[in-house]
Order: structure tokens, then sequence, then C-alpha cells
DNA sequence: AGTTGATCATTA
DNA sequence: TAATGATCAACT
């Protein structure tokens, strides 16, 4: 098969997952060269830059929406940076945080739950020792949460939005969660959004994110790797 | 201003 | 040195 960017979303998990695998072992050099895209010396100013260039390989929608990546497939799309252990460099961010209106929002129909149900992780060399155009992909694997993974992310999203519902996010922190933390999400800390004050009144906070602790996609890629 | 793609860099 | 809190760019 042909390296090159995909003209089409994949209208299967197997030929998303085909056309993934294809590019284990490539260079983020040799996609970007391909694709005719700048490679930059770091990701200072370009933190998204792998994730863009993955999904325009693998035919993903550019753009902002709070869906799934492949939402005809039901499939999120995740690059993880790991080092030479197969280890996750960073946590993995999975999507904004509700501050307001959060009254009818359940588990099951959350935007952490639907994200999580089904994930095409894409582990990619990202020690700061490796220039960017040298870090290889590594082989991609489709991941849905265990039973038991479900119930630890339920009950950390349950006991976190509890807070928030109390108008206690200013008391969030990333210290909170087992496997799911809040962090803040936004360009700099001069950017605010409503959520619920201390007394049910609404205040002005910094956006926040949900992301997955190391541990926890720690756990996955060791399993994937064989670890 | 909100949400996506995340990594950076200071703190503990 | 790991984790938290801060930050960057694109697009809507």
């Amino acid at each position: 098969m042909n390296i090159q960017p995909a003209k089409h979303p994949p209208t299967s998990i197997n030929e998303l997952v085909k056309r993934a695998e294809v590019l284990a072992g490539l260079s983020l050099g040799e996609l970007a060269n391909l694709a005719d895209i700048h490679i930059p010396k770091d990701f200072k100013r370009d933190k998204g830059w792998t994730g863009q260039l993955l999904e325009h390989y693998l035919g993903a929608e550019a753009g902002s929406n709070p869906e799934q990546d492949f939402p005809e497939l039901g499939v999120e799309l995740k690059t993880i940076p790991i080092d030479a252990n197969g280890m996750p460099l960073e946590t993995t961010y999975v999507c904004y945080c509700p501050l307001q209106n959060i009254a009818g929002i359940k588990w099951a129909t959350s935007n952490v739950r639907n994200k999580l149900a089904c994930v095409l992780w894409i582990p990619i060399e990202g020690s700061r020792d490796i220039p960017v155009s040298a870090r290889r992909v590594a082989s991609p694997f489709l991941w849905s949460p265990s039973h038991e993974q479900l119930h630890a992310l339920q009950s950390d999203w349950e006991e976190l939005m509890e807070m928030i519902s109390l108008g206690e996010i200013e008391n969030v922190t990333a210290r909170h969660g087992e496997v799911l933390q809040i962090r803040p999400k936004a360009a700099d800390g001069s950017v605010l959004t409503d959520a619920i004050g201390s007394k049910g009144t609404l205040i002005k906070t910094r956006p926040r994110g949900f992301y997955l602790r190391k541990q926890f996609t720690g756990a996955l890629l060791a399993q994937h790797f064989g670890l």
C-alpha cells in the first residue's frame, strides 16, 4: 500500500485500523514530507502538530467539534507520546469539562463516556532527545474500556461532577480522581468562563478539561506492548 | 469564547 | 523527576 494522506474518511473500523497499521515504524519526518507539511523543531508552539498530522493520514475530519474523530465509526483517535520503555510521557486530554448547565448530565451520556467508548491509540516516540522528524510511530491499537476501567472512570467522573455541581470547582485540583483528573484548559490564565459558584451563583473561572492519568494509559500501553 | 489537537515549564 | 497548573495554535 502506498503511504499517502487519506482522501476520504475510512468506511469501517477495519479500514481505519489498517490505515493506522501502515504508518507504524515510519517517522514523523517521513509522514510530514510526504504530506508536504512543515516540521517544527519542537512543540513549544505546535502542541497539537502530531495529532493533526495523524488525522490527516487517517482521514479524520479537521475541526473542533465535541464529537468523536470518526463519528460514523464511533471511534476516537488519540496519539500518545511514549518514552523508550513504551510508557506515556504525558497525560491524555479527553474532552472539555462542563462547568454550568450540568443538572441533567449523566455519566452514561457524558462526553467522557462517549469519547472513551472506543479509542484508536497511536503511540509515538516523544522523548525530547529525539528530533521531531526522527520520532517514529509505534503500532496502533483499538481499545474499549473493561468493566473495571469503566467503573473507575465513572467513579471519578461522578465525584468530580458532583463537586462542580455543588459550586466547588475552585476546590477541584488535578489531585482529585484516581484515573481521571481535571486541569485548566485554555490559551492562558486570562481566559474565563462561567461556572457554578459557592453560593449557587455564577462565577468566572478558568476553563477546565478532563485528562487521563499516565498510570491509567500506561496500563493500556503495557498490555498492548506485552510488558 | 468554546473546543479541538496536545505539550510546556514551574513547582513540590 | 514527576505531576500540576499554564500555555499554544487552529478552527468555529
